[in-house]
DNA sequence: CTGAATCCCCGGAGATACTG
DNA sequence: CAGTATCTCCGGGGATTCAG
């Protein structure tokens, strides 16, 4: 396609579904822990996953995670064990996003060096 | 970022590259506003980068716009004409994220109904 | 049309302490 | 270990106005 106004429909609401995603999967930790949880075969600890999602305070780590419970994209197991022990794991929809999020990581490993560290912000 | 950083030990491999992407497209707008960069064949207007991107406001949007330049992702071309003409497109290294940013859309697309709309925040 | 400059609020997110 | 409970800061980002 040449022109990409071809679109002639109005989208009043939210028609780019890249809008609707970074609502889902809003925030700094939300998509590295997703990551992890698909990347992870099988159940993991909480403990292993603030690891992984290196340095997340567990308040915020507990949040993310009641949010991707509540989005359907993790199940939380709790067993009444002591000490506690809590695994989460990613449900088959989170899966799915397994190819696109690797497109990512991929696409950052090749250009990290490249990608100009730049600001974070602007002033 | 962490202030009192009191890790002894350097990760080796750095952290989650997901973690290093969500700091360059950080922000509520930056992943639509490039996409939109993507898939567009060619130099795109401001006014209808604001289109496209929905409510987004043109504060926003240019803040958006200079951090994708900074950044290397966006290219800005600023024509002297007189009513003003300032067009984006996106560099090849951004071009090279088509195909995991569209891995996302369909994702979206693909479970939209099934997603819970959950809320947006915890409280 | 593009964008800079202001004002301002709310919520993201870190630090820290406490609990079962 | 796996969480709550507070306190707080600060910056994202919306609304509005001015400028070239």
């Amino acid at each position: 396609m040449a022109r990409s106004e071809a679109s002639p429909v109005e989208h009043p609401g939210e028609a780019c579904p890249l809008s609707a995603f970074v609502n889902i999967v809003a925030g700094k930790w939300a998509i590295p822990i997703l990551y992890r949880l698909i990347v992870t075969d099988g159940p993991i600890r909480f403990r292993e996953l603030q690891r992984a999602a290196h340095p997340i305070t567990q308040k915020e780590l507990t949040k993310q995670l009641r949010l991707l419970e509540a989005r359907g994209l993790a199940i939380r197991t709790v067993y009444a064990e002591v000490p506690p022990r809590v695994e989460y794991e990613a449900t088959p929809v989170a899966r799915e996003l397994i190819g696109a999020l690797e497109g990512l990581a991929d696409w950052v490993r090749t250009h990290r060096d490249s990608l100009a560290p730049g600001p974070a912000r602007l002033t």
